[in-house]
DNA sequence: CCTACCGATCGGTAGG
DNA sequence: CCTACCGATCGGTAGG
């Protein structure tokens, strides 16, 4: 263990010379032990974890093999470059912002709840995405999109129209209610600002909860229902 | 004119040894048409414009001189760094929008505008900061942060407060009248977001105008005014 | 403010 | 995936 953790000792150079009937350099794991695959999603988990706390630029290549107990050059056995990692971050990010929406929702739904709740749900899972305990990928997403390609921007906005479908019918239902006084598209455009500006500001340690944080948001934005005129 | 701006031909290399009575190098220009406090303003303006354009990161101090006329080491007889350009650009940035502020409110109070009327100046003046004509300035302060050291960070948060500290008072004022439901501190930090997030998505060329948006996020935060019970 | 540089950094690679 | 390394870039500087 470790072995794996600190691979960086020299143990005994000299003799290695001496002793030809050892195979030359560190003891190699086997392939078992290798755990091949989850080697990248290491290394993604890593990327998103120091570009969200110190960017894209002020993060090297090299920090992030340190990160995970590689050499300096070896990042790039697995991806062709720095900002192909990056673009790895964001599309891993988007991806399961997505199925974890989804699955929001639907338990929203399957409670029964009405076009507030769901937006409640909706809006809750978003604070979750950005500042929960497993929100390292979308800041990532959101503030360092001028560090990738036009072709994978293009890539990424397909993914982020499909997590903004979503709020689409529950905002028309709220229109339609009188709830939501504002064209549907602007106010998709300006919640999302509210609620992806809370990177800037929010810090777990002080202040409210992302419950009483999505509470405020809603009293925000949505009206209170209209009392039925009997 | 031309000499300024491309001074980069090597008129005649091999006739410079045998004319001795030419002073060497290109002609000096006077003091006088250096005229030089405003080349360090020139310096501020081009960086704002390439930082916003491209990033602080992708922006070389070489682009920024070229911008200017000048060659790639001459940037720093001005600014001791890549870094104390880029303050300058967010200190700049916000004292001028302070002041463009406090302008914009003044002209509503003495028009006798209500808080809401207080509240469209100041969210009105605020997309012309983020979006407008002169609106290079603040967006690098908002989405470049990382890139200062936290003495820089700090000295910008209290310009920052003394902007934010304007729309308290309406806020209160609105919440008083029940037309803004929801904790005011918390109202500021999304409404803010609302508004600096139009910087990621807003054009100019299509779509909407600055009034209508204005319009919008006004219709969307604010509670239309209750009809007295007479 | 220009000329002529330097020197560290850092993404990336060849070969095993 | 490591070793050993390269090579371009780029902020910054000495001296005038």
């Amino acid at each position: 263990m470790s072995a794996v953790l600190s691979p960086r000792k020299p143990a005994a150079v000299a003799a290695a010379a001496v002793v030809p009937t050892r195979p030359r350099g560190r003891p190699r794991k086997t392939a078992l032990e290798r755990d091949d695959g989850n080697r990248r999603r290491d290394l993604i988990t890593a990327a998103a974890r120091l570009f969200h706390r110190k960017g894209f630029a002020a993060t090297r290549t090299r920090d992030i093999a340190e990160a995970v107990g590689m050499r300096s050059g070896s990042p790039f056995y697995h991806f062709a470059s720095k900002q192909a990692l990056l673009f790895a971050v964001m599309d891993e990010g988007m991806r399961s912002a997505i199925a974890q929406q989804a699955q929001a929702l639907q338990q929203a739904c399957s409670a029964g709840a009405d076009a507030c709740g769901q937006l409640h749900a909706l809006v809750r899972n978003h604070f979750d995405v950005l500042l929960g305990p497993r929100s390292d990928f979308i800041p990532v997403m959101l503030y360092e999109a001028r560090a990738i390609s036009p072709a994978q921007r293009r890539a990424l906005a397909h993914l982020t129209s499909e997590y903004e479908a979503a709020w689409v019918p529950v905002l028309q239902a709220l229109r339609a209610q009188g709830r939501l006084r504002c064209d549907v598209k602007l106010a998709r455009l300006l919640i999302f600002g509210a609620l992806n500006w809370s990177v800037q500001w929010f810090s777990a340690r002080k202040g409210v909860s992302l419950d009483a944080l999505t509470d405020a948001a809603l009293a925000l934005f949505i009206a209170p229902a209209h009392k039925e005129t009997p």
